[in-house]
DNA sequence: GCGTCTCCATACCGTCAGGGTATGGCCCGC
DNA sequence: GCGGGCCATACCCTGACGGTATGGAGACGC
């Protein structure tokens, strides 16, 4: 089976129609028709059930319509990660969003530059639904992704710290004195809470603007304290979800500065993580 | 970047001459040649170092090398999934080597058969280190595997019972008698213990052989007391590493027909283990 | 019920990518 | 210095892949 076949078949599996696809690929109709053909004559099964008016997978489709999307992200990733392995310059790809990194990061770029096998970290600003995906597709080598918000299957993960949640909210917000909350309070006052509330929301600084607004109360893992703005309170939530800040990077990886970075990040946030400490990280890692 | 050139070139890096890929893949030695500097120019990055005496992978060739191992076992896994997958019958392929079952498999499958989504089940017995790869490459849909013995990336996973080790020696050893002992015991005895001494042999028949003849120990997950000859005793390790008897299917499966074959495995192993019981199972199991 | 529209398959043709043979150039060992 | 091993280049040829034109089958409107 050649990519160019796969990428045909993905492409009418999508569109389930010949004509559309075949324009989305910059080919005529039935060239594709062909190939699709050809490529069910070579496995022995058919692969769509073609009647006059439309197309639709048979199960054998569907499951190569899975397997071929595993295969062509895994060719884009493949392309991506040699041609960075092919620079003069060695370099470390780290993708987070903004905050992302639980307070970590300059204490673990400062440590990792002593390192004998360092090399250069950049750093790949990016929204949270990004971060994982430049991971998988090769454009950085890992990234700090959130634990349990995100599908971490095909990533070796080394977690950093576990923070416990804080209620971000309005100073005027009637839980706002309090020494903690938990999520039964934020539910009994009529604020909705995100996100519960407003999942669509994902832009940091809107939601900050909501909060303010007393429009909503955001519950986030408690390294926001040191971002937030001025005009907010944080109240630490005792029985929210505990989130584990964590880095992630490719299955199977082999790569001296890869392996230098996480192992100083571990150290490195063990070391907060006893140090300065947070209302529940002891009892965590022990 | 097609599959094809992924062959050439991993042929190239693993014969590190271009002159026995070449031959390797039944094709001559100039569009072998042609064929990798083409992908060199594509991906922009020179993949090998050559020399008029042989060649070497770049560091970029090293990357490239891995990434087109996973991706051509994800092809040719695609290729039999899809072919099992339009089959007439559906059927569930499940690999194991003999007595890797844990003494499960006969109610395991006993109750699947009751199951609405159940499928015809087709065993697959093979040796040890066949069972993942039938499983990674397509010829099976799930597997037994033990942990920690084996890798289990790439896999998801449902751990079935954890079985200590038992000792498994002729009736003359000077041990035979004991109610239970530790590894320390057999190592003070002269008497060699598998799988320390002789990993090599695998075969279950051989190694019986030697047990009986009084030549090795083996330690071993207990579930094999149902199916040790008559000639040799077992006698309960105590501080072996216990062994986890799981199924194995590749990450991210969706087949109504596992998920239940899974479900029900699981829901077995827990009948079994707190009826039957094993001298250590309920306390792993809680 | 017939024309029409939509959509996939077939027929046929041209081009270029990929494979083959012959040969050159380089380096090493004898 | 000569032969041999090994990769690159030159040149040719075949066939796979893409394009255009057209056929055929079901759905829909009138």
């Amino acid at each position: 089976m050649e990519t160019r076949e796969l990428t045909y078949f993905t492409a009418v599996a999508e569109e389930l129609n010949f004509g559309r696809a075949a324009r989305r690929l910059g080919i005529a109709q039935p060239p594709l028709s062909r190939a699709i053909q050809q490529l069910e004559r070579r496995l022995g099964v058919r692969l769509f059930e073609r009647s006059s008016r439309g197309v639709s997978l048979t199960p054998a489709g569907e499951v190569l319509a899975r397997e071929a999307a595993k295969i062509l992200g895994a060719v884009t990733a493949a392309t991506a990660r040699t041609r960075r392995a092919g620079l003069a310059e060695p370099r470390l790809v780290l993708a987070l969003k903004p905050g992302g990194d639980g307070g970590l990061l300059p204490d673990v770029l400062a440590a990792y530059r002593t390192h004998p096998d360092a090399v250069a970290v950049e750093l790949a600003l990016c929204g949270v639904a990004e971060r994982a995906r430049l991971v998988r597709d090769g454009t950085a080598d890992v990234a700090f992704l959130h634990s349990p918000y995100e599908d971490l299957t095909g990533f070796d993960t080394e977690p950093l710290r576990v923070e416990a949640g804080v209620a971000v909210m309005t100073s005027r917000h009637p839980l706002a004195g309090r020494e903690h909350v938990r999520l039964a309070d934020l539910d009994a006052d009529p604020t909705p809470r995100w996100p519960r509330a407003h999942p669509e929301v994902t832009d940091p600084a809107t939601l900050m603007q909501l909060a303010a607004l007393g429009r909503v109360v955001v519950v986030a893992p408690e390294s926001v304290r040191e971002q937030v703005r001025r005009d907010l309170v944080c109240v630490p939530v005792l029985d929210g979800t505990p989130t584990t800040v964590l880095l992630a990077w490719p299955e199977g990886t082999r790569s001296r500065a890869l392996a230098a970075f996480v192992r100083t990040a571990a150290e490195v946030a063990a070391r907060v993580s006893v140090g300065a400490g947070t209302f529940r990280d002891r009892s965590h890692r022990e």
